[in-house]
DNA sequence: TTTGAAAACGATAATTGTTATTATTTTTGA
DNA sequence: TCAAAAATAATAACAATTATCGTTTTCAAA
């Protein structure tokens, strides 16, 4: 794969920020560093980082959110101000083993915990 | 609220089926008994039924899916097949009480599992 | 029952998030 | 240096969902 500025400053922003942001979001931020940057660029590469594993879809109130953290890890949505927040620990593996249906392989999972957010309250 | 014959139709028909359909599967599967129901009427009352809490929604392969079981279970999606099944097992609250970030209020949650299903392998 | 206001409807236009197309530019490696 | 491959910007197309609007249905009070 090339690496084109774009795809570059793409994946350096979200290394550097915890913001979990939409493509929408991205494309404004960065439309000071690369001023004739396209939307459809931006959607165009964080599919193709998150298809080969270097980033994490997450969805969100209707949009797709982009994370480059792709350790194992959960997230809190608040639903007064839709921001994303990490939260680092792992679903017990014994959850996992004990529920999943028979025949049916597990790849990954998410879970998402909604609420209102320190920041909200 | 009104009840009217569309609305009953669309609960009822949820309340009975396991299959998590979208607004376009209901509206399919009930114009045989509606002739003349409207997609539109579907995505109302859906809505209407899930901000009211006698449905959830499910986000699945970049469509709203609605489920008329509002008791806390999981759900497994097929990365296949796109089908939903349900996974009858509640996070165990410690889990939750343990992760959750000081100041944050907690409201629900949903836990997707993604992986290839019985049928389809 | 009638009736009238509120709610819901069907049809369809509009919006929104995302993807595809296309002609051009950039990148990369021989 | 230069051609092939990949990526780009701009924009059209698309699919899911929501809004609009004129009409019909519901429901409770008369």
């Amino acid at each position: 794969m090339n690496f084109s500025r774009q795809r570059e400053c793409i994946l350096n922003y979200l290394k550097n920020t915890t913001a979990h942001p939409t493509a929408e979001e991205i494309y404004q931020d960065l439309k000071a560093e690369l001023p004739n940057l396209s939307l459809a660029t931006v959607y165009r590469n964080c599919n193709k980082l998150a298809d080969l594993g270097e980033l994490t879809r997450l969805e969100a109130g209707g949009k797709t959110h982009f994370d480059a953290d792709i350790s194992d890890h959960q997230h809190f949505v608040c639903t007064e101000c839709n921001r994303v927040y990490d939260m680092f620990f792992s679903l017990p593996q014994e959850v996992i083993d004990t529920n999943l249906p028979k025949g049916f392989e597990h790849k990954n999972h998410k879970l998402y915990f909604f609420g209102v957010c320190k920041a909200c309250k």
